[in-house]
DNA sequence: TGATTATTGTACCATTTTGATACAATGGTA
DNA sequence: TACCATTGTATCAAAATGGTACAATAATCA
């Protein structure tokens, strides 16, 4: 979307999108051991949705999928990764598409680009909550973090989309050690194992949690941390890519 | 594609079919202790590729995908899953797009449907091999089983969605428990540590093997099965569904 | 008929990995 | 200085895995 295109003439007129295909991303965070997922609502509307949007006709897909995150939310430099594409016939519905436009004042044609039948493809977006400023974009009144036991209903299949994310990030969590950017540069032991326990939902034994860890040898140890608290001061670490 | 649409009309005018999204089935087979992968070659040219086909306007993208292996193998009933969707802006290539054409006496107009950007949304389809009975379609001058170290140059990025495939096949195999969709109804151990061997790209310790295939509680002994061979005979297996 | 041979099913043992508990060390508080 | 909660690590039993051995068996051959 160019910056000299207001979003009504951009969005009324037929932009040079790929037909039929759009991006969904489930975006994570983890602050207060708790995981988070970042949410968008429409203006004026109670759509709550997944951030997504649209490829653009010079456009290779992984390219797209990073700017349509950063376009609705801000966020750049984002560690994605496609997970599955939902392609039900009627996954979508044009009369909330219409009243989503209408809350920001665009009036769909009949003819309008995004009354086709779209299929999108699953992303998950894993974040450093510490540095993530997330930021709603024109379309949307607010771009929030809600816990994954607070999730509204969202727009279309976007609750089963967050599911299958989930889903395939528990099954990935071992093989491809992606845990790690959901968290700070340096992160405790501690910290890393409520992580863990937070995405297979499951508590796991402290010791053998560090040993395996630490066996991994993809952990560099800092220093120590003085919490303040009443007890032994916890090693911080940095994650050095396997 | 309807029945009482010729080739050759139905290609030449612009079809009810989804625009951008194509499928492409990365079909594998086991056979002589060796893996096999289908693939087509096109009618008149030299372009060999994996079978593929566009998804119909009404059509949910899972039943697309066994349509479309339906159509252009004569396969029906396959183990098909999605596994990663290629969408490189620059993946495909036209002027290839009407050499196939041509082979097949079709002329594609410039605005014909297919001259336009796809992404394609890659399946891995696993198949008996004894009950498959491939057979070219209208497009093809065949439709053959190649050994994977054997398989020639790919239309477009095929050969790429194969490598993914495979990659994907070997994580997913203890996980999902999908080989067994690669092997008739009943097999030895000793064909079920060959696929594994085969798949796997290694060798595995015999007794070891039978230890664990036994343990995970999802093997039926049938009956002995006298080979002719001189030695004792092996038991044969069914497959009965974790 | 009985020795021979290749392959199968399973037992066995050593090694590694995992699960669970214990304990000394430590940074603070009372 | 006693006490407390948490951390890092040791320890030990149980389970899983890697590797070898061996008896059983279905054929062949002398």
């Amino acid at each position: 979307m160019t910056k000299n295109t207001s979003l009504k003439e951009y969005w009324e007129n037929k932009p040079r999108l790929l037909p039929s295909v759009s991006i969904d991303c489930v975006t994570l965070g983890f602050h207060n051991n708790q995981l988070k997922i970042l949410l968008l609502k429409y203006k004026n509307t109670d759509y709550y949705a997944l951030p997504g949007g649209f490829i653009n006709l010079d456009e290779d897909l992984e390219d797209a999928a990073q700017r349509i995150l950063e376009e609705r939310t801000g966020l750049r430099n984002i560690y994605l990764e496609q997970f599955h594409v939902f392609g039900s016939k009627n996954r979508r519905n044009d009369e909330t598409h219409r009243q989503i436009m209408a809350g920001c004042g665009i009036e769909m044609k009949p003819n309008n680009f995004l009354l086709n039948r779209f299929i999108s493809i699953g992303y998950y977006a894993l974040i450093d909550f510490s540095k993530a400023i997330p930021s709603p974009d024109e379309l949307s009144d607010s771009c929030d973090w809600y816990d994954l036991d607070k999730i509204p209903t969202l727009m279309f299949d976007h609750n089963e989309i967050f599911s299958k994310a989930l889903e395939t990030l528990r099954t990935m969590l071992d093989d491809k050690l992606i845990g790690f950017n959901l968290l700070p540069e340096t992160f405790t032991m501690n910290e890393l194992q409520n992580l863990y326990e937070t995405i297979l939902g499951e508590k796991l034994v402290r010791s053998n949690f560090q040993r395996k860890m630490l066996g991994l040898g993809i952990l560099e140890r800092i220093e120590k941390k003085m919490t303040g608290a009443a007890n032994k001061a916890p090693y911080v670490y940095k994650f050095i890519g396997g």
